[in-house]
DNA sequence: CAGACACTTAAGTAGATGCTTAACGAAGAG
DNA sequence: CTCTTCGTTAAGCATCTACTTAAGTGTCTG
């Protein structure tokens, strides 16, 4: 199996090309066959299913084959890792910020004066 | 300038890559120079730099150079700007799967029945 | 000034990506 | 059974990536 690392490496890496994200819109909207996916887009089939492959592997799409048709659904969880690793970091950005706005808005006189920068900086 | 696509290309490119992220989560804890960042990285000083154009050019770190030293610190809003293209997905196919439950739990006489999968489909 | 320091840039390389064409396999339709 | 349709697979190609080493450029420091 894979670990988190490499699962965010293959789910941002999917998302970071253009063709995959309209991929990714269509399906949205519901289940559709290779075919369909790769109508509207200006290039082969063939191109298509590797893009599909790449979606499949970072667990974005599945895909399942009756007959001769493969049909291609969203699974939403890789996608939720990935909205969820951004929204991680941004969180504890923002409230970095929002502590430094406190020392900055209620100076105590008891506490150190407040440090030209902020909270980092290699010690000598 | 560069349009949303070609940013959200470069915030999810730059986010595929383990040491990049590794990057951004050391840089969540305060602005860094070059050296501080590349310290603790396997590689070497200049590939860090390759890393960090990568990050810069997708704007999600800005840097300022003093003297000999480059400083390097977060810019919040590419990052916030990836985590809404998942967002705005998962809300529409978990609004869209909503949809879908209602009409299996409450299916009314004088609607067309229940369709055999979901919303779409090519129509004959 | 000399030398260390903090990058910067350039060139090279192995491997990945995003496509194409082309040949093939298997399922349905006539 | 033949012909299309739907997809798969392989090969090839130009480009990009993630590094490396090596040779700079400016900036402090003693």
């Amino acid at each position: 199996m894979l670990n988190e690392e490499e699962r965010l490496d293959l789910v941002f890496r999917a998302l970071a090309d253009r063709t995959r994200r309209t991929l990714v819109e269509r399906l949205l909207r519901g289940p559709a066959t290779v075919s369909e996916l790769a109508a509207p887009l200006p290039m082969t089939l063939a191109a298509v299913v590797q893009h599909l492959k790449v979606l499949e592997a970072a667990g974005i799409v599945r895909s399942e084959k009756v007959g001769r048709v493969r049909t291609c659904r969203i699974e939403p969880a890789p996608l939720r890792e990935g909205e969820s690793w951004i929204g991680d970091r941004r969180t504890t950005w923002e409230s970095r910020l929002d502590a430094l706005d406190g020392l900055l808005a209620a100076p105590r006189r008891d506490a150190p004066a407040a440090a030209p920068d902020t909270t980092e900086g290699t010690s000598p």
